[in-house]
DNA sequence: CCCTTATTTAGAAATTTATCTAATTATACA
DNA sequence: TGTATAATTAGATAAATTTCTAAATAAGGG
């Protein structure tokens, strides 16, 4: 959870993330929209990766991403079980 | 957002945030059920409440803080809003 | 007014992070 | 094999963060 958290605490990661949201995109499609270096793009899949909140899949020498919904559940769930432990129980 | 998310990125913070989920706490109840000094956790503390994360109130030379789940809620929705943008649509 | 308790503020040291440029790897293809 | 394209790794620097000790503030009571 402490890798997701980081993943989650910058904004250029962030938008990734939205814009991953409703469908995959290629390292150099999501570098373009920002105003920002390829190699400090890379950096940031990276830190996504390492916190599993993103997948990637190789074509070529495309790279392909795309969000894991998944682990964005989790963060999710992790949130839901601040407050609401009780309301199991009837 | 920025605040709210650099707020979470940290451990001693979330727990902080779980303590606080069921019921609030004094600044020192928290403080000692943590291996760090008082000074380092008021500055958590004051990391969360710029986030909005919580809410204070003194009583006497005591200070209660709180979960201020308004802002747990906004959270929330930030990432349902991540992939769930069609489901309004029939 | 002085003392005690609860908590925060100030300032410093060590660590982590974001970003850049330059170099490298991986893949495809003529 | 040589070249072009897509992307990452390496190394450096500047800025932000976590934690500590020491000092200060706030409130209440004798």
């Amino acid at each position: 959870m402490n890798g997701v958290f980081k993943a989650l605490n910058d904004p250029t990661r962030r938008e990734i993330l939205r814009l991953l949201g409703h469908q995959e995109h290629t390292a150099g499609d999501l570098a373009e929209r920002f105003d920002m270096t390829k190699p400090s793009m890379s950096h940031h899949f990276a830190v996504l990766k390492e916190a599993d909140l993103i997948i990637s899949r190789r074509e070529g020498t495309t790279i392909y991403y795309a969000l894991n919904t998944t682990v964005v559940q989790d963060v999710m769930a992790w949130f839901l079980d601040l407050t609401g432990s009780d309301e199991g129980r009837t």
